[in-house]
Parts: structure tokens; C-alpha cells; sequence
DNA sequence: CCGAAACTAAACTGGATGGTCTATATAAGC
DNA sequence: GCTTATATAGACCATCCAGTTTAGTTTCGG
């Protein structure tokens, strides 16, 4: 999207290593990625990574935050202001799950709550980049909806924040901590349906 | 509580070396935290640990089951099944939030998370003795209320989960990724406040 | 086609760490 | 006081890994 990255660039590989990287820090973690794992994956010696991240630490947080911001761009789209307020709810509810139950969220976030003492600016970039974003998207929405009379809200981020958690409810944490391999459909309807429900019946007219 | 531990023990210095351990454990994670340090912290030498535990990995999990064991059944209690719905619900999350908010929760919590590939029993334990064990005081005393005629939920579990969630809403996530230290009283009431009045607008009669 | 800049493989350094071993010391029961 | 079980310090080993260096090779603009 912004064709060039700004700072440590160098060199004609650079992308090779960013993706080679990003391959083997998603899949190991910080500690578990070895800097010569990462080389050859990317195909690229290791004086040549050396060469564009002055150390380990540097080119981790350039991948993860890059990561970060372009995953979730993609996934949390929120309907027109002018959809009906179920019908939003419902698939914004469902892109949600599609995010939160993929593999790649899971290890993103893994890696984010981990690292992000040792990396306090990682964690930032997760949130704003995660749940923050979403929320900005469905207060616009809400706002709207508000105006039009079809919700009443007082306080429109909480509503927005709850909404998040309601869906994030249960399948999240239970994958997370390896209860579950992948929710069936069930349960994802359920969940999803209960939110919706829930949302609706504390701020629908 | 329970006089002995089963299994691998043996030798009078065994709870040094586990109270050592989970000090440089919770502070370091697993991979952070070495044997000598916690060797060093336990005043114990590395002979002696490794007498007890046959490798860091095992003491590793036994300490950090140990530990998601006795708190969550110290800090989660739920109140008498005959204390009003609004009361109960406010209290109990007064309570969660103490948890969810001190170090301690926030440390384990995301040791558990990173280390919860590496160690696949250790997320289990977590959520059985976490999120899981508050879902079944929940539903324990929605499912009075109910017959009491003071909520009406046709998924009791559902409900449990929801309502913890919404109760986590927000605070915990910023204090995970290091937006925020510590919530003020304000902020702790406002989410709490609603997430009362949203299940309340739902599941009350 | 030449020369500089980028890249490469691989050896090397230095430091950390998990785990073992040995030789010694304390303590308790007999 | 003697025996046995347990604990101790710390040297030691093998491994791993971040980061550097070197000596040689590829690439590409001019």
C-alpha cells in the first residue's frame, strides 16, 4: 500500500528477508526463530539480512508490526452506515470469527501478548492496529445508526468494545489455550447469534 | 491445602524449589528463566532441583499448574445462590476485575498464552481452572435464579460466558498490550456498569 | 566489458544455558 | 561414633545462537 518502507531499506533482497522472516518469526516465536533459520529460508546469506536490520530485535518488530497493520485492514471491514443494524451486526460478527479462528491470528497474538514487555511499542501496534480499529469502524457505524433511531447509545465505544468481546466469547479463548482445534458451525452460531441477540435487546429501540 | 504433592517428589527442600521457581518463572516466562537463576532464588543447588525434577521443562509445568490451580479458586468466588441478580453480578465483577488486573493474572496469563504450544496441558489447565471454573459458579447460581424467576436465559452456559467476557471488556486487553498500567475507578465502573446493565437488558425478567 | 556495490558461504567468536559429575559436607537414626 | 541419605559448590560438557569477518562471487549500471 505505501510502495516503499522508510527507514533501515537497503539492498535489492529486502523483501526476501521480510518474508522469510515473518515465515519463521510467526511459526517459532522470537526466541524459537534462529537468525540462520530465517536466512535460509529467505534465501539470502546472513551477512546480506545483517546488512538491513542492525539486529534481531529490529527485524522482528518491523515484521510483526507490518503484520499487524496489513492483516487487519483486510478483515474488519464494517457494512455501509445504511445496512440494517442485525444484518451488520451479524456479518461483521462473522468476518470477526473468520479473523479471530484463523491460524494466523492466533499465532499473531500469541506472539504480541508474549513479546509485548519485552517489545512495549509491539503490543500498541496489536491493539490499534486489532481492537482498536474494529472499534473506531463500528462506533462510525453506531453513530449512525443512532441518528437514524434505529440504536440508542449512551456511550458509544463501550458499546463497540462489548459488542467485540461478546463475539471474541468463548471460541477465542478456548482455541487460544488449545481446547479446540476450529469451532463447527454450531458454534459459531451460536455465539455469534447470542451476541447479536444480546446487542440488540440493551441498545435497540 | 492438599499436604503432599503425588508424584515426583522426594527431600526436604522440595517447596524451596518450587516457590524459587515460580518467582523467576512468573517473572521471566519459560524460556527467559534459567535453571541457575532459579536455583540461586530457591537457595538451593542445581544438583538438589535437578534430584527433584528430572528436567526444567517438568518443573516448568508443575509449578505453573500449581499456581493456576490455587488462585483462581481464592480470588473467584460467586455469591450465595439467594443474593439479588443485580447485587451478585456487580460484586462478582468487582472481583473478577481485582484478578484480572493484578500482576499476578497478568503474568500467568501470558506465560500461559506463549507457552501454551510448547506445553498443550497447560492451556487446558488454565481454562478449566479460569474461565471455565467462574462459567460453572455462574451457571450454578443462574440456574437458581431462574427458578427463582429473577432471569430467564435459555443458555445458561452461553450466558456465563458472556458475561465474563463482557466484564473483561476492554481493561484487560489494554493492560495485555501495555496501553494502559492500572485502570482508574472510573473506568472499572463504567465497564462494569454496563456489562451489568447489558446482561441485565437481555436475561432479566 | 569493467568496476563498484551487493551478495554469498562458511568459518569463527563469545556468551549463555541445560544438564551431569565429583568430591565434600551436613543431618538423622542407630 | 558410624552409616546412610540428602544437600552443596562449582567445575565441566555439549549445544545453541547472535553477530562478525573474510575471501570470493554475482549483478548491473554506465
Amino acid at each position: 500500500m505505501d510502495g516503499s518502507t522508510p527507514e533501515i531499506k537497503r539492498g535489492r533482497k529486502y523483501d526476501q528477508v521480510i518474508a522469510g522472516a515473518r515465515d519463521v518469526f510467526l511459526a517459532q516465536g522470537f526466541e524459537g526463530a534462529s537468525v540462520d533459520l530465517i536466512a535460509k529460508e529467505a534465501n539470502v546469506s546472513k551477512a546480506t539480512l545483517y546488512s538491513y536490520f542492525p539486529d534481531k530485535r529490529i527485524l522482528f518488530i518491523e515484521v510483526a508490526k507490518q503484520e499487524c497493520a496489513s492483516q487487519a485492514e483486510r478483515a474488519l471491514q464494517v457494512d455501509a452506515p445504511d445496512v440494517p443494524v442485525r444484518e451488520m451486526l451479524t456479518t461483521t460478527a462473522h468476518k470477526m470469527m473468520e479473523l479471530l479462528t484463523s491460524n494466523f491470528a492466533q499465532r499473531i497474538f500469541r506472539i504480541c501478548v508474549a513479546e509485548s514487555d519485552r517489545f512495549p511499542e509491539l503490543g500498541r501496534e496489536f491493539y490499534l492496529s486489532g481492537p482498536k480499529l474494529l472499534e473506531d469502524r463500528l462506533s462510525a457505524y453506531f453513530e449512525h445508526a443512532c441518528a437514524r433511531g434505529e440504536l440508542k447509545i449512551d456511550d458509544i465505544e463501550l458499546a463497540a468494545m462489548q459488542f467485540q468481546e461478546l463475539v471474541k466469547s468463548e471460541i477465542f479463548v478456548k482455541m487460544v489455550f488449545n481446547i479446540i482445534e476450529k469451532p463447527t458451525k454450531a458454534q459459531v452460531d451460536r455465539i455469534i447469534d447470542g451476541a447479536v441477540e444480546m446487542f440488540l435487546a440493551r441498545y435497540g429501540v
